[in-house]
RNA sequence: GGGCGGUUAGCUCAGUGGUAGAGCAUCUCGUUUACACCGAGAGGGUCGGGGGUUCGAAACCCUCACCGCCCA
């Protein structure tokens, strides 16, 4: 006997072994079924699971168990990446809580440090996606650092440099002065902040005047090479050609003539600082201008500024600099500003400062262009497709790569130096020193980007570079499911590497979900605490639900808001649905394998598995093109509105009754369409939907299969009736029920007090219908007697259903004049739409041009608010004051 | 500055040319043996403003306003 609702947190993990131990989750049980794989976004090894982590894996799972069901080979590739910066920083702060520093130890010994946390304590993530139901091929899971995907990692560096795709190259990076390592352009976050615009005043060479340059770094004048001005700005024309003698420094420096120089920003002069600034440094090219480095790794001032200032942190520098400019008579100025202050992306607590670095930069142009044209061409499909203009936006206008990282943790770079400076790069040591001619060589100490890994992910977590069986049947993947905020990072070098290594996409569709926010819409942060942990929630109110609401919040346009009440509404689906089954266990709805749903007889179980049937065609097509949200909703509503709130409703009088012939159907029928709802529940509600469909065959034979390998209903669409007859006849009957029952509450009878029903002008088909059902109607509108009558008896409330008018008698309780007003009211809306109808009917334009089918379907609905009108007019008329 | 998205019931959102929908919230009634994590009934919107296309616009086009995100 089921209790009376459903405890996740006694099933959860129980199911889940089962799971495991039947091995449900492995590719390769189905050699000769069609292949479906899907890779995970492997998050970092350091991750922790948050709602993000939830809302992807939950939409990952949900595809991969709907393909499995459809009876697919199904590998759902899970793993990790190393996270260079952020598993580095976690190593670091332990051992600094032990007053220990990474440069006290070699690079091997912090390397291992960092495998034997990774062996401790990292990885978390992998355990919580379980929680979730996560139903990946866990055994094959796959880590960046792990062997075969570094082989990989090694042999693209190798081919892409002897393609003369990658090289050595001295330009600005941004650069992390604590990490001490160039970061990616993509891992800046622009904080806007307050600042100020100090005006400093160069005095010009050989004259009397001075120059005022504008700064939010004034520190930075330490390295200037020029001062910029417009070539037609008129206000510095006699100046251009003459040099300025810069302050603190005493160093002549140009003035020159550039159009980067905004005559309507600032004074119309800027200060040229080549290797300080990303603008100026294209300057500088452009100009042959010297490139003076001022800072230290740590971002100290160096040796190329005056004494004075050497080793001074960059921010102590920058106030002793305007102290000195106004000590000389020079400071002209201090404008407070808000500007974008470019900060590290993991802590946001470090300015990054644009810094001059020889690193190794990929040339991802020609990639780039044949990763537009897979997408052009429709190779790769996004869902929602409006992500292909940002996809493309980003990759059209892209930039050299820089993919070299001053860290221990990652991919050491494949190349040797010898003692002098020659360059040989290979995939082993051996072979370098082969090339070599023997000499000894030094290895560069440098790391790639971790994304650089990653953008091998789609194949090499399948074997790459060896030809695996699985790289030959799993590539391309289906499908990818990630957020937007990787498109750029991931999904396009996925594109770019997948196009060139392996020649083809790494997958056809790329479905991007958007972010969730927390219930108030707010991005949620560590900072301002809103941050929701979905293990809470799976605590509170279980998995399913968790899933189910992400899985119908996820809309094909918005953000998406998730919080505790959302999640709570779902938990009340899961206890409706257990409720359902349980209600199915009390009145002995067994499953019966021999069970055929074409087969049923009685109306209310010809319509039941039509609707069953329709439902699963609309879920099965809503999966299959992704539309998480429609194909919940449909199962929701399919569940709630029609299979608990009327079938189950519907088929108590049979339960209850003597006809043991209709009883036995609608037992079966009964238990099929709970079996078939389990299944189309199963991709979101996996828990609930595997626990029922082992506790309700506990006294009858044992399912052939757990619920996660049972086949998905198909055929339904073949049923060989006609189902037409069965739809309006139940609708008839509802719309009857519903009649009674709003005239019940309206004119405030009793619930206990049991009254009759009379139905005039009714049809001979309404008349079979009401004879049919009368019992059921009886039940559900809580009345003593139904009749078919040739007048409507005095002091009746009425309604018009179809051709025929329903009377309740109800004698000396009704009141007269509040049934007028409700027929009155009733009667105004059909004629204000009978109005409207001819209005448009009466339209020239309308009648000429509009389709003959709207035009018959406008006819028809005239027609049918005319005849309700006459009806309602009638019965006005008995209703006698 | 460039791009994308949004503006529909009190709230959160569906709805791509033919009489405006759901969930939550609200109001009324109800513990009738599946379920109060429930049931029955009810109220509630000139679909952000303006213009246009069309016989017909929440939907298509233009424009304005406000909000959000991405890029510079």
């Amino acid at each position: 006997m089921l209790d009376k609702t459903f405890n996740p947190q006694e099933v959860e993990s129980r199911i889940y072994q089962q799971w495991v131990q039947s091995g449900a989750f492995h590719v390769g049980r189905r050699p000769d079924a069609d292949p479906f794989c899907i890779v995970i976004p492997p998050p970092n090894v350091t991750g922790r699971l948050h709602i993000g982590h939830a809302l992807n894996n939950t939409l990952q799972d949900a595809v991969t168990r709907f393909q499995r069901m459809r009876g697919k080979d199904v590998l759902w590739q899970p793993g990790m990446d190393h996270a260079g910066i952020a598993t580095q920083l976690v190593v670091e702060r332990q051992l600094a809580a032990k007053q220990i520093k990474r440069t006290d130890m070699t690079r091997e010994e912090f390397v291992a440090k960092i495998w034997e946390w990774k062996e401790e304590s990292g990885g978390a993530i992998l355990d919580q996606l379980h929680r979730l139901g996560a139903s990946a091929d866990w055994d094959r899971a796959r880590f960046t650092m792990d062997e075969g995907l570094s082989r990989a990692v090694l042999k693209v560096f190798v081919t892409l440099y002897r393609q003369g795709l990658i090289k050595k190259d001295k330009r600005l990076v941004n650069w992390d002065p604590r990490l001490q390592t160039a970061v990616s352009d993509l891992e800046v976050e622009s904080i806007e902040m307050k600042g100020n615009l100090w005006y400093l005043r160069y005095p010009v060479e050989g004259t009397d005047e001075f120059i005022t340059v504008a700064t939010t770094r004034p520190e930075t004048m330490l390295g200037d090479t020029a001062v910029a001005v417009h070539p037609d700005n008129p206000k510095y024309q006699h100046l251009i050609g003459k040099q300025v003698k810069l302050p603190l420094c005493g160093r002549l420096i140009p003035i020159i003539a550039d159009e980067h120089a905004d005559p309507e920003k600032g004074t119309g002069a800027v200060k040229i600082t080549p290797a300080h600034d990303f603008d100026d440094f294209e300057v500088g090219r452009r100009h042959n201008l010297p490139m003076i480095n001022i800072l230290t790794k740590d971002g100290k001032l160096n040796d190329n500024v005056p004494e004075k200032y050497r080793g001074l942190d960059r921010f102590v520098a920058r106030k002793q600099i305007v102290a000195d400019f106004e000590e000389l008579g020079l400071f002209d100025k201090i404008e407070p500003i808000v500007h974008a202050v470019p900060h590290d992306e993991k802590t946001k607590t470090v300015v990054l400062e644009p810094y001059l670095t020889e690193q190794w930069y990929l040339n991802v142009k020609p990639l780039a262009e044949r990763a537009i044209k897979a997408v052009e061409d429709g190779r790769t499909k996004f869902v929602p497709e409006n992500w292909t203009g940002v996809y493309y936006n980003w990759l059209k206008n892209i930039q050299p790569w820089c993919i070299s990282r001053q860290l221990w943790w990652g991919h050491q770079i494949p190349v040797w130096y010898d003692d002098t400076g020659n360059i040989y790069v290979a995939e082993s040591e051996a072979e370098a020193v082969e090339q070599a001619g023997g000499k000894t060589l030094t290895r560069d100490t440098d790391v790639l980007d971790t994304w650089f890994s990653s953008a091998l992910w789609p194949f090499s977590t399948l074997g790459w570079p060896d030809e695996t069986a699985e790289l030959k049947r799993f590539y391309p993947t289906n499908v990818l499911i990630t957020g937007f905020d990787i498109i750029f990072f991931w999904v396009a070098r996925m594109m770019m590497m997948g196009l060139h290594f392996m020649d083809d996409v790494p997958f056809h569709t790329v479905y991007i979900h958007n972010r969730v926010l927390d219930e108030k819409g707010v991005k949620m942060s560590k900072t301002k605490g809103n941050v929701i942990d979905p293990l809470e929630l799976i605590d509170q109110f279980g998995a399913d639900a968790l899933r189910f609401t992400v899985c119908l919040a996820a809309g094909q346009t918005k953000d998406m808001r998730i919080g505790p009440a959302r999640v709570e509404v779902n938990r009340n689906f899961a206890t409706k649905l257990w409720n359902a089954a349980r209600f199915c266990e009390m009145n002995g709805c067994d499953t019966r394998e021999d069970f055929d749903p074409a087969k049923v007889t009685h109306t209310v179980n010809r319509w039941i598995v039509g609707e069953t049937a329709q439902a699963c065609l609309d879920i099965t097509g809503a999966l299959e093109t992704l539309r998480f949200n429609d194909a919940a909703s449909r199962a929701y509503h399919f569940v709630w509105d029609i299979y608990c709130d009327w079938y189950l409703e519907f088929i108590k009088p049979l339960l209850n009754g003597t006809d043991e012939g209709a009883k036995a159907e609608a037992r079966m029928t009964a238990a099929w369409v709970r079996d078939t709802v389990l299944k189309l529940l199963h991709p979101f509600m996996p828990y609930i939907t595997e626990e029922l469909w082992a506790r309700t065959v506990e006294h009858l034979t044992p399912r052939k299969t757990l619920l996660i390998e049972a086949e998905w209903p198909k055929g339904l669409e073949l049923l060989p009736w006609d189902n037409a007859g069965a739809l309006p006849e139940m609708r008839w009957v509802i719309d009857l029920v519903q009649g009674i029952r709003s005239i019940r509450s309206e004119m405030n009878v009793p619930p206990s007090a049991k009254i009759a029903l009379v139905l005039k002008d009714a049809s001979a088909e309404t008349k079979e219908r009401l004879d049919t059902h009368h019992s059921l109607i009886a039940t559900l509108g809580r009345l003593s007697t139904t009749a078919v009558a040739s007048i409507v008896p005095p002091g009746s409330a009425q309604f018009v259903i179809g051709e025929a008018v329903a009377a309740l008698p109800l004698g000396n309780v009704i009141d007269f004049a509040k049934e007028r007003a409700r027929l009155e009211k009733e009667l105004n809306k059909a004629n204000d739409e009978i109005a409207r109808f001819e209005a448009k009917l009466g339209n020239e334009q309308f009648v000429s041009r509009a389709p003959e089918d709207v035009l018959a379907e406008q006819r028809e609905k005239r027609a049918d608010a005319q005849a309700l009108a006459a009806r309602l007019k009638e019965a006005i008329a008995r209703v006698t004051i």
